[in-house]
This record gives C-alpha cells, structure tokens and sequence, in this order.
DNA sequence: CCAGATAAATGAACTATATTCATTTAGAGA
DNA sequence: TCTCTAAATGAATATAGTTCATTTATCTGG
C-alpha cells in the first residue's frame, strides 16, 4: 500500500504554486483528460497541493480558464500580418484560430464574454490583426468591428467541430423536412469532415465580402 | 407557518407533467429568472412536483435544454423565404435567429452539438431555409454548407451580446497593443451597442460574398 | 370483475464539484 | 526575537444533477 504519510501543513521552502505552473498543470489535465477532468481536485492533485491552496493564487476556476484562453491563444498564427495581404492574412489567423479552440471548445462560452483585462497575449494577439487590418487600408474605426465579426464565426465554427458528423440526420421526420433532407444526402462526402467544408465556404465568402466592404467604403470615404 | 401537509405519493388521477408542460415552466422560469435559476429543483416547484418525478419524462437536465431551444426555435422568422430574394430572405432571417438566441446564450454550446432528431420545430426552420435557398437557385450540395457557416456566425455573434460593452478595453496596458486601443477609441459610438454594429457588418460582408460564390458557382457549373 | 402490469408520483440518499474557513507553519523584516 | 504574512492543510458547506426503493392510481387481459 501507500506510505500514509500526512502531507507537511503550513508554509512551504518555495512557493509551490504560481500562475504559469497553474497553467502548464491545467494544460497538462486538458491534454490528458480533457475538459471533463479538468477539476479543481484534479488540479490539487497535478501539482500535489490540496484544492484549498489553489485559492491561494486563483479567484476562481473561470480565472483559471482565463489563463488557459490565454495560453490558447499565444498560440495563433498571426505571422500573415505585415507580410501577406490583409485579406490572405485574416484568412491564415481564422484557420488557426479555429483550430485551435476546436480543441478547446469549452472554453469558448467562457471567453466569448470575458474581458481581456488580464490576458496579455490575447491582447497581443488583437494588436497584431489590427496592425495587419491598418495597414491593408482599412479605416480605423470599421477595424474592431470586423474582427469581432469574424471572431464570431470562428468561435462559432469551432463549436460546430465537436458536433457529430450525424447532426442532421433526420431520422425517421423526412416527412417533415424533404428538402433540407435531400441537401444533407446531396452534401458532397469528400475526405474533410463536414464542418471543415463549412467553415472554408464560409471563410471564402465572408473575406470576400470584406473586400467589397472595404471597397466600397474606400470608393465612399477614402 | 404552512400547513405541513404531506404531498400525496402514487400515481395521480391525471398526468401531471408532460413534455409541454415542462417547457413551459422551463421557459417561464428562464423569463423570470434567467438560466442561473433553471435548475431541476426549481423546475418541480414550479410544476408542484418532486425533481426526481421529472426523471419520468425527460432523460436528463440537457434534454430539458432541448425542448426550450426547440420552443426558441419556432420563434424565429422564416418568413421571407419564398416570397422574398434569397438573400434578403437570408438576412432577415440571421437577424431574427440571432436577436432570439441573444436571450438564450446558455443553450448555444448545447445546442451547437446536439443532433437534431426530437426538435421537429428546428427540421422545420431548417426545411424552410433550404427551400429557399433552393428556389433561390442555390446547387443542392452547397446549401447544408451555406446554412452552417451562416448559422456559426449567427451564434458566435449571439454569445457576442451578453459581452460587456467594456471587453475590448485595454486598461493600463496600452503599451502592449497600441493599435488594437486606437482602433477600439475610433470605434463610432451610435446608440446601438457594439455587439450590433460588429453583426450588422459581418452580416452584411458574409451576404454579398455568398451572392459571389453563387455566381461564381454558377458560371462554371450551372 | 379481479389481478397483475404499468405509469407516475414520493422522499431520501448519492455523487460530484466548487468554494470557504479555521488553523498551522515557514520565513522575512523590524 | 517577535511579529506579520504568505501559503499551505483538512474539514465543512453549498449546490446541483441524478438514482432508487417505495407507493399508489389506472389500465388491461383473462
């Protein structure tokens, strides 16, 4: 059996814990386990404190998502910015974004509504798709908006990844749906899952769609 | 103080719950105390029953979710599809899916993911956009895609509205992003919040360029 | 018309999780 | 050295969702 062994009270030699190695811990949980073993317990247990010690460092486990977003997020691609056009820039960024929180997915109700007070590479990461959307000629003040708009369909699109691939099934209700069934058996069954399709019409179309935006206001404006 | 007076037990003379009657409590508790006071507990005191009664009738606290969002579903505006163009059928149709979702961002992340075998409503939203985007002249495998990236950035922009109006504000680090906090000043401050500025523009960007890939795909193929 | 099956309640118990709290202790600074 | 503070500890709490043995009214087949 195990040495029983009480675990030391009190202050430790070291701070045992920290944001980065609260971090790295629940990363590691996630990796692991996923987000359904990503508790506080578990966290403890990473990194072999009690539960209680982590609200030492951590107001709450939505501050601990946060710090995860924010990990999450250091890893987009934003390296189209200032080398590629906008618009073959913006498209680099959303598929990486995509990708990346479609491994995430639980974090993206958390984050949609978060302040990125606190989240320093989140914020880097904004400052680069407005320096790229800057200097592509886009007006200033039409820049926050456009990437809110295209954040919401990327973090909409990641959601969509966790979907099973049967979603649309309708199962016995053809009756009620004939023509919407018969677009799901037209959907074209290539190798990609179906939401990788989606997403890439939707992306082609919606960065066309802000080139003739920008084009337009330019014609108007500037 | 209450009479004390025990609830009878055993079967009652007639059914007390039923699919409808526990959405409508679901949905009148939502309207009165938002989704923090859904819970299954609340949900029988609101029908005059024990919680574990309901576990007669639904198989789970999601599948609860379901029916409401079915219920959401069947308020949402189809209306323009066959009688207006596609794409202003398209339109007015995202408007009103988003304004309904708006007040239901907690189902999104379920929903999202969730087969839609049971919610005869939502097949029939679904039915009504295919056909419109068939007679709009839409080609048969491209109208499942269509529908999911538009209805991705729909709900990624519906979670947008319960953000703060504050999120993008940038604090004492305006050092790390001075792009991104100039942008976020520049943005115009009409009446409408941000979230529907940021929508109104990406709906609008993500139309024209489904006009594009329709015509695109129609000088090659069709 | 009775007997058993079934539907639909009941309350108590179970589980999981986040969070709080009183307490303990190591080390830093006056 | 004395004291304060940071940072642990384990026990307790609160809140859900869910399960279960039990009870009883109604339906149905012989």
């Amino acid at each position: 059996m195990d040495s029983p062994e009480p675990r030391r009270r009190g202050r430790p030699s070291r701070p045992v814990l920290s944001r980065e190695k609260i971090t790295t811990a629940a990363l590691a949980i996630i990796g692991r386990a996923g987000y359904e073993g990503l508790t506080m317990a578990a966290l403890a247990r990473e990194l072999k404190t009690a539960p209680s010690a982590l609200y030492n460092h951590v107001a709450s486990k939505d501050e601990v998502l946060n710090w995860v977003q924010d990990d999450v997020n250091e890893t987009i691609d934003t390296s189209g910015f200032g080398r590629d056009p906008w618009d073959v820039a913006l498209t680099r960024w959303a598929y990486s974004y995509r990708d990346a929180f479609a491994k995430h997915s639980p974090l993206i109700p958390v984050i949609a509504v978060l302040p990125i007070t606190g989240a320093p590479h989140t914020l880097e990461m904004y400052e680069h798709v407005a320096e790229g959307l800057r200097a592509g000629g886009w007006p200033e003040d039409l820049i926050v908006d456009t990437i809110v708009a295209l954040e919401s369909f990327v973090l909409g699109s990641a959601m969509d990844v966790s979907a099973p691939e049967w979603i649309f099934d309708v199962g016995d209700r053809r009756d009620l749906a004939p023509t919407f069934a018969d677009a799901v058996s037209a959907r074209p069954r290539r190798g990609r899952p179906a939401a990788d399709q989606a997403f890439a019409l939707g992306l082609n179309a919606f960065i066309a769609g802000l080139r003739a935006t920008l084009a337009a206001h330019l014609a108007t404006r500037g």
